[in-house]
RNA sequence: GCGCCAGUAGCUCAGCUGGAUAGAGCAUCGGCCUUCUAAGCCGACGGUCCGGGGUUCGAAUCCCUGCUGGCGUACCA
């Protein structure tokens, strides 16, 4: 069924179209062929008050050679008479270059309120025939689950209730990351270390505080100032000049156990200073140290500079030990904390933490009975507490993908494609040569034969079209993984999967922590340093905040206890929700829980009381008389600006989802909101004057309540009918 | 080094494919509750749209360039 009020806004251009080309193909002189289309080029007036549709002059300036003020008062000349006698349009003025047109509410209104009131206007749109997938949240099992997280799901869960309306079928689902280093670093530290009781609730947020503790076990600075293994305590035996370059030196380091030769850049050293030396095939700041030679002078090893070390920005100055300092003693434990016991080898210590982590991690590939029996326990306790709040944030999953199955089959088809030549070795590891695409080398195996997380996208990419006959594919993950999807996506395309061009990155920026003083810098989120939000924590503080702020003094002894628990959850989840979607996709969030839950302007908060506002003074009125109603009633600004901002619901929600852009619903709720809350102060339903212009604001009210719920819907947010 | 993203009011942010006097919220300061819920409304204050060029009748918006910040840059996920 065709939607009256839609035709009626689009003949409107049509219209004011019509009647520009007569005027200016007629007494203005203008050819038909110079006009183009005068429809397209109506736009919205930036401020509702100059009106509803306006024609900018502008183009026409060059056309006619004249200003564009004066020809918009000579098309006003012949204008005007002839807007008069057209239905639909109520006036016109010439503003400067503008030509403002202002449509007949009343007409608008007549159409439009009654079908929000029968359901037709906020139906879901006819069925587009494309089926999308929509995969968010990817969380990984035996890690916490906290804020910056939210920010995902909100976003996720609000696209896929924004492609539904629009008319696609929607696949929403997940992927979880149930396999790696972390979960064998929480597993290690689980059995080596933890020997207290395991907490009868929240058993996923204990896993993630084991995950944390272990990160901290392997967090070797905490063991020593220099977690460097092979680079220890040597003296600088002789100095000499390097030849034509007199930057450089060539310097004999004795270690203790040889005399060495360095070619050496630094400065600020002299003969029998102690120097910090990093033998062949230490690794120093991640890079591998290898013999190399200098203009034939050949270098074994490398003194450290301060830079190097840590401990100063100084790239320049070598680091100097006191003369005390013993001559083939490993620096880690020379410049070792009191962490450990002074009996207990630092070096050894490391190896035997990194050990016990790289074991466990054997146990678990090899399906170890224990060690297997205990991942899928706490599998399990991360997934339950995963569904809880999948559960309590309203997000909805059709299906869940696992890392681990998904693992095989990318091994087996990067083998694949290498066997076709797709894909290349390189460095001994196997990765797409993605030069064609003007990107970096993307690697796929490693030289150990391993699959990494871009073997997995490849399997699931696959999976997702072949399996669920997906016509797109949006992936919601951070802006960090914009090159690792750019790479993916190029990948597939090498190995002739077309359908990765309908494969899309939703790429959006992540939560941050406000700075710790006024006008600090925000600062990321760490769980190492505790300043994480738990997700737990989150919602106890914004439902107790809500609660004692707003409900307390106000519903308790008047609501019931259970009523006011219900109304700060549905709040609080209005509170999180929508400040994760008001906001540009792509910037980062900064999280301030206090200014979050003060929830005073454009918040969720401030929507659903506009919303239990429409619906008190329903409830209120009662019964009236419906057929009484006369839409040429609603005169006051207030009125009109309501039934103008209902009328755009849809290009809005059309907007979203072209978009990817939830924000632009939110934006759109809080004007009509705002709106709605002006019309609340101005215009009383109650005590209207008539008893018909009651039943007419009645019937207003009740659309626009209507409206915002479908909105706030979208968005994934509860309504209440009171607060 | 290279690549991507950003820089708008004291703070947090809108500003759609270039259009009228650059807009909100918070904060600050004034008003409005015996009348439908004051989590609200009305008003005031507050801007060299990072700098510099260019395209255009017109630039916060497009192009170039510089500065600042963030992120990413093959054996982590």
């Amino acid at each position: 069924m065709q939607h009256a009020w839609r035709k009626l806004v689009m003949s409107h251009k049509e219209t004011i179209g019509v009647l520009l080309t007569d005027i200016l193909t007629g007494p203005l002189g203008v050819s038909a062929d110079q006009l183009e289309d005068p429809a397209g080029w109506i736009e919205e007036p930036k401020d509702k008050k100059m009106g509803d549709l306006a024609f900018p002059c502008f183009r026409l300036a060059r056309v006619l050679r004249k200003k564009p003020n004066l020809i918009a008062a000579d098309i006003m000349e012949h204008l005007e008479a002839r807007v008069a006698e057209t239905a639909g349009i109520t006036g016109v003025n010439a503003v400067g270059p503008y030509l403002n047109f202002t449509l007949d509410r009343a007409a608008l209104a007549a159409d439009l309120i009654p079908a929000v009131l029968d359901g037709s206007f906020l139906a879901r749109r006819p069925d587009k025939g494309e089926k999308v997938m929509i995969e968010y949240s990817q969380p990984n099992t035996h890690k916490a689950f906290h804020v910056g997280h939210t920010r995902n799901v909100a976003l996720g869960a609000s696209l896929a209730h924004i492609f539904e309306w629009n008319g696609f079928e929607v696949v929403p689902v997940n992927y979880i990351g149930d396999e790696g280093a972390h979960i064998a670093k929480c597993l290690w530290y689980y059995r080596t270390y933890f020997d207290g009781n395991i907490p009868d609730t929240n058993l996923g947020e204990f896993l993630g505080e084991l995950y944390t503790q272990a990160t901290l076990k392997l967090d070797f600075n905490l063991l020593t100032r220099c977690p460097m293994p092979k680079v220890s305590v040597a003296r600088v035996a002789e100095i000499a000049d390097f030849p034509d370059n007199p930057k450089l030196k060539i310097v004999q380091v004795d270690t203790g156990e040889k005399t060495v030769q360095v070619v050496c850049g630094g400065t600020g050293y002299k003969q029998g200073d102690k120097v910090a030396y990093a033998h062949i095939g230490s690794r120093v700041n991640g890079r591998q140290v290898g013999e190399i030679s200098k203009n034939g002078v050949p270098s074994k090893g490398m003194i450290l500079s301060e830079l190097e070390m840590g401990l100063s920005d100084d790239k320049m100055q070598l680091k100097i030990f006191p003369d005390d300092a013993p001559v083939g003693l490993p620096v880690a434990e020379y410049m070792r904390t009191d962490a450990l016991p002074a009996d207990v080898s630092v070096l050894e210590e490391m190896e035997r933490r990194n050990h016990g982590v790289a074991e466990t991690l054997k146990l678990l590939e090899a399906r170890d009975p224990e060690v297997y029996a205990l991942f899928e326990k706490t599998k399990k306790w991360s997934m339950d507490e995963f569904h809880a709040i999948y559960d309590w944030l309203g997000a909805p999953f059709e299906h869940y993908f696992f890392e681990s199955d998904v693992g095989g089959e990318g091994k087996k088809k990067v083998l694949e494609y290498l066997e076709k030549g797709v894909l290349v070795k390189s460095e001994g590891a196997v990765g797409a040569d993605l030069s064609e695409f003007n990107l970096p080398f993307l690697l796929l195996l490693k030289s150990n034969g391993s699959g990494l997380y871009s073997t997995k996208d490849i399997a699931l990419a696959h999976e997702k079209f072949d399996r669920f006959g997906v016509d797109r594919s949006i992936y919601v993950v951070d802006v960090g993984q914009s090159l690792h999807f750019q790479q993916v996506f190029a990948t597939l395309l090498k190995m002739g999967y077309q359908r990765a061009k309908k494969c899309y990155h939703l790429a959006y920026g992540i939560v941050m922590l406000p700075g710790e003083e006024p006008g600090a810098p925000p600062r990321k989120m760490s769980s190492r340093d505790g300043t994480v939000i738990l997700f737990s924590e989150l919602r106890r503080q914004l439902v107790e905040t809500v609660t004692a702020v707003h409900l307390e003094e106000s519903y308790r002894g008047v609501w019931s206890d259970e009523e006011i628990r219900e109304a700060a959850e549905v709040v609080a989840k209005s509170t999180i929700n929508y400040g994760m979607l008001n906001q540009d996709n792509g910037k980062d969030i900064v999280f301030d829980m206090e200014a979050w839950t003060s929830a005073s302007g454009n918040t969720g908060p401030y929507m659903l009381y506009a919303y239990a506002r429409t619906r008190n003074i329903l409830a209120k009125l009662g019964d009236f008389d419906r057929n009484s109603a006369d839409w040429s009633l609603l005169t006051h600004e207030t009125e009109q600006d309501l039934v103008a901002t209902m009328e755009k619901f849809h290009k809005v929600a059309e907007r979203a989802a072209r978009e990817y852009r939830p924000q632009v619903i939110c934006l759109y709720l809080f004007d009509l909101c705002k709106s709605f809350s002006s019309f609340y102060n101005h215009c009383s339903v109650l005590r209207a004057e008539t008893p018909e212009l009651q039943a007419t604001r009645a019937l207003l009210v009740d659309a626009v309540g209507r409206v915002i719920k479908k909105g706030l819907d979208l968005l994934g947010i509860e309504t209440l009918e009171r607060i």
